[in-house]
DNA sequence: GCATGATCATGC
DNA sequence: GCATGATCATGC
């Protein structure tokens, strides 16, 4: 048949794809109910591709128009109470084959041929409707820029580096930045075999973390004025070295000394001050870093005594009792905060009571300790099930993390099972562990 | 000195 | 008014 468009022409694919917003694939196309298949997950991308754009997906790694060199993907974006738009999971790029990764090249590999030109067309998220009455919002062709594809190829780098030594197991999204190595399975207990070991490993696949997706989202519409970015890609240093570099003119200065010399305008009181006085030193004006944002970086300023332990636990937010009950580790909240990064920005108290800035630290949490993250979240979750949402891990239960109040007030508080108002509590990272990990 | 509970400052 | 990150307060 005749194509309404260009299939070799990345501008003609996306203007056909124009004629999808603010419609459904129903409205717009001839797909009727039986060509949904039985869970209707996932497979929106399919029918979009077969009933409005009339081609075969290619069952192999090439990109959807090979022709045009160009990749098109279908996403769920979802609203927040406040109204905005995110994205509601990950942009999965593939599985990885963990025996197959090991002999490629980035150059050649199929996650460089799909990322270099993307377009993604985001529909709305609406629970029990079928995937094709589910309404397309945006669109976006997305030609990679040479900062990003730099680092997509470091992280791919880093990524089949760690399954090459034998430690796919061990993988985490919080190893890189961009491009995450996300896990990809029905049941948590699914396990495959990787290369230079005999250790059972999760399966997991190329992702493209929804920060990163939310950020471009942002930088692209009315937001644009909250990031900017201080990374400029050259081929041999990596975002760690150029944050690096940035901060080390800084370390030994007093916050004092630097809220004189590059805070102007900061307010001196705000909890967030030093986080405010980093992006100074990394040259940005903005709220928000494009580069730490787009790669879900945990922000958080450590302060260490004189001794060098840092002077509080890390809290994260509150969770939700009879939501957390529900849920199995592979989809809680704090799994994915485990298996985020993290930059420190430490700060050290001296003798006399001034604050040494020494730099900051990059960190995501190592295996066994995701493991007692996640022995410490199970036994959070059967203390509630059970009633006793009052009586959480605490310290004495895990040299790792625990778990204690974090409302406004002791009156801020959720229903738990035999509970009407509990306060509201989260997981900590306990202060003596992260004290471990600096060292 | 540390564990635990409580609350503050800011932004949206 | 609430979420979030940071910090304070109390008691053992």
């Amino acid at each position: 048949m005749d194509l309404p468009y260009d299939p070799s022409d990345p501008a003609s694919i996306d203007n056909h794809a124009s004629g999808l917003i603010s419609k459904t694939l129903r409205e717009v196309s001839e797909v009727k109910d039986s060509d949904v298949t039985a869970k209707g997950k996932g497979d929106l991308g399919t029918l979009v591709e077969k009933f409005y754009f009339h081609q075969t997906p290619p069952n192999t790694h090439e990109p959807d128009f090979p022709e045009a060199g160009l990749e098109l993907k279908v996403t769920a974006v979802k609203e927040l109470v406040n109204g905005t738009l995110v994205p509601k999971e990950r942009l999965v790029l593939g599985m990885i084959n963990y025996h197959a990764v090991i002999k490629e090249d980035f150059e050649t590999s199929y996650i460089f041929r799909k990322v270099r030109l993307m377009l993604v067309l985001f529909y709305l998220y609406t629970k029990g409707h079928s995937v094709i009455d589910m309404r397309f919002l945006a669109k976006h062709l997305w030609p990679l820029s040479p900062q990003d594809l730099k680092l997509i190829h470091d992280d791919w780098l880093t990524i089949v580096k760690k399954i090459d030594a034998g430690k796919a197991h061990e993988l985490s999204e919080g190893d890189t930045l961009y491009l995450g190595a996300c896990t990809k399975s029905a049941t948590s207990a699914n396990r495959t075999t990787q290369p230079n070991s005999t250790e059972p490993a999760k399966p997991r696949a190329f992702a493209l973390k929804a920060s990163y997706i939310k950020t471009l989202l942002e930088e692209d519409t009315i937001h644009r004025d909250l990031y900017s970015n201080f990374f400029a890609a050259t081929p041999s240093e990596s975002l760690e070295e150029a944050v690096t570099k940035k901060l080390r003119p800084f370390i030994g200065k007093t916050d004092d000394e630097l809220f004189a010399s590059i805070g102007q305008g900061l307010g001196k009181t705000a909890k967030h001050r030093h986080a405010l006085l980093t992006n100074r030193m990394l040259g940005i004006k903005t709220p928000k870093i494009s580069e730490f944002e787009k790669a879900g970086i945990h922000i958080r300023t450590v302060r260490l005594n004189t001794a060098g332990t840092p002077r509080e636990d890390i809290s994260f937010p509150h969770f939700d009792y009879m939501e957390i009950i529900e849920q199995r580790w592979e989809e809680s909240d704090f799994k994915d905060i485990v298996e985020s990064k993290f930059f420190f920005i430490v700060y050290q108290e001296t003798a006399d009571g001034a604050l040494v800035f020494k730099g900051g630290r990059f960190w995501n949490m190592p295996y066994e300790d995701r493991i007692e993250a996640e022995r410490v979240w199970n036994e959070t979750v059967k203390r509630i099930k059970t009633g006793h949402a009052d009586s959480l891990p605490n310290k004495k239960f895990s040299d790792v993390a625990h778990v204690r109040p974090h409302g406004r007030k002791a009156s801020d508080t959720l229903p738990a099972p035999g509970h009407l108002n509990e306060v509201k509590k989260c997981f900590w990272l306990n202060a003596s562990y992260i004290a471990t990990q600096l060292r």
